[in-house]
DNA sequence: CTGTTAGCGCCTTCAC
DNA sequence: GTGAAGGCGCTAACAG
């Protein structure tokens, strides 16, 4: 039964040369013997332990990155957290960075390059190994920075002609495109969209309307709402498209959350959903339609995204000189039809 | 019109040396008039802003944290991030830090104290200035470690008698024992309960029982579900709790995200609110009830207590010596009655 | 397997 | 207002 800590040692400003102290032992032996275990004695080992846990001893990063050029910290960087489109990403990232021994550094950028831009000047003074932002339109400052730091940078959630460096997501455009041309074959005609004005949203919906328009659909009135998402969104945008003279037969959303709030009006004003009113979402699974359960969706799975972002990191991290194998993973996306169109 | 910076002059290995070379001052100026300006003279801080663009320097604060013993890092531990209902808090947080020139190290504990100790032993090694907590609810090994790092400690979300420092939150005991009244008062009697796993619903959740049970009430069917609170889970909770004998007047819901999921499978089943079936919520303001706008509630703000957490914090550092000035805020709620109930 | 030496880049302190 | 010395706590690199 191993014995409880001593009372309250003292502060934390225990040192590995009190550690080596009480285990008898070099301060180079402790550092071993607490991360790279395997290059120590069995008995070497047990002493170190106990000593740390008698002395209650917290090894300091800060000490430990200055010397070993290395922080074990990688930072995010996302425009809210209260949309919950992201927290599935960041929730893999973190588990997966955690899990290999990474610690994760947040930021929220508000959609902003501006404040991104600010946000990484603090954010690289503490010298990450690596980052991962959201999105792929940043400052051309933001981008020089980036480089002249020289670590691993992950754009996620997009894929990009001129990638800073790894890439993690799926096409804005095909999405746009592709739900185009399933809402042309399904018949419909009359499109409206219902955008917040984030760039990634927009991007969708300029492809989505540049097919439409190939197909001789001109004509589609959109309503940009300024984030963030909420279900009031929604619904103040249907009242703005229903206001205008040609009510239309469907109305794409830039998330689901969006659309839910389409649908909830809809249904205070007793539209038929889809034979008065159809209704296309976007967004990963936990935001999925589970108040209206039929909302069809373009479904992105963030998780994935997560996944895949902390993967190419921690590669890149173990063959730090590979530095010329690009990394541009398609995490690709669903188009589900439900009965809401 | 200031110059661009020279092309990509090197990677990030430059220190203040190089910049205090270009400067023509001595290292020790530079750091001067990069974070203390008032200390140095107009032209010395000129030259130096300059010899910093140019070379594009960004300072170490690994060094820094290590020379000056202050991280200028604050460690905020939250359940999940899965859940909105903190997400106005930790961006309120975040904001509030980052404007005071503090950044953030997220961990997210998934509601288990033994996570958290975990992930508790790692991040002290950065020796962070500051720690918000969500809860109260640790392990013993985390008290003394928390009490060891003598750093100023935020438990957030909740009030507790034997705080580790610093409190800020409201008591979910009254919660619990006020909605009771009021449902009691509005007539209520066939009650019913759907709560996740969580700490504080069950608190919430035990001090409803205790009060129903002081006036009668004591047969309380209660649904107890895993984290995290969906829709789904209200859809679940009500279909469990109606497949029962005695079935509910009211349901009281540990979230207004299970709260609308109960609205959606009540609607389903063509169940009329509030005269089939009342139902109340929880939470802050960003989940509240604009599916079903008439959700009645018990709200909390959750920006508020992100404010307050971060401004506690804050005021420590500025007074470091002021142990002993005890901080306990009672942030409160509101019990909002819509046509729900 | 273990110890020694020499910094990592910055800030505190004290001198000028 | 500015500079010089010294050390924060740790780990690379080399010896043994």
């Amino acid at each position: 039964m191993p014995l409880p800590p001593l009372p309250l040692p003292k502060a934390s400003s225990l040192t590995l040369i009190d550690v080596a102290k009480v285990a008898g032992v070099s301060p180079m032996t402790v550092s071993r013997a607490l991360h790279r275990p395997e290059l120590v004695s069995e008995l070497t080992r047990v002493k170190v332990r106990e000593a740390v846990r008698a002395t209650g001893y917290v090894s300091n990063m800060l000490a430990g990155g200055l010397a070993s050029n290395k922080s074990r910290l990688v930072a995010i960087f996302l425009p809210t957290i209260a949309n919950s489109i992201f927290a599935d990403t960041v929730q893999a990232l973190m588990d997966r960075l955690t899990e290999a021994g990474y610690q994760t550094l947040l930021g929220l950028t508000g959609y902003s390059a501006e404040r991104e831009e600010a946000l990484l000047e603090a954010v690289l003074g503490r010298r990450p190994d690596g980052i991962v932002l959201t999105g792929t339109l940043h400052t051309e400052a933001s981008r020089l920075r980036l480089a002249q730091a020289g670590i691993p940078v992950v754009e996620a959630w997009d894929l990009s002609e001129a990638p800073i460096d790894m890439l993690v997501g799926f096409s804005h455009e095909q999405v746009g495109e592709t739900t185009a041309r399933h809402l042309l074959d399904k018949g419909y005609r009359r499109f409206s969209v219902i955008s917040i004005s984030d760039p990634r949203g927009l991007r969708r919906c300029h492809s989505l309307m540049a097919e439409l328009g190939r197909n001789g659909v001109t004509e589609v009135p959109i309503e940009v709402l300024a984030p963030p998402a909420t279900l009031e969104i929604g619904r103040e945008g249907l009242r703005r498209l229903l206001g205008q003279k040609n009510s239309p037969e469907i109305v794409v959303c830039s998330s689901d959350t969006i659309a839910q709030g389409v649908l909830a009006e809809a249904a205070s004003r007793g539209l038929r959903v889809p034979e008065d009113l159809a209704v296309m979402g976007f967004g990963d699974l936990s935001s999925a339609a589970q108040v209206y359960p039929a909302l069809s969706t373009v479904n992105v799975d963030g998780s994935h995204i997560g996944f895949q972002a902390a993967q190419a990191l921690l590669e890149r991290f173990k063959h730090p000189n590979s530095g010329e194998a690009p990394v541009r993973i398609d995490t690709g996306f669903r188009l589900i039809d439900r009965a809401s169109t």
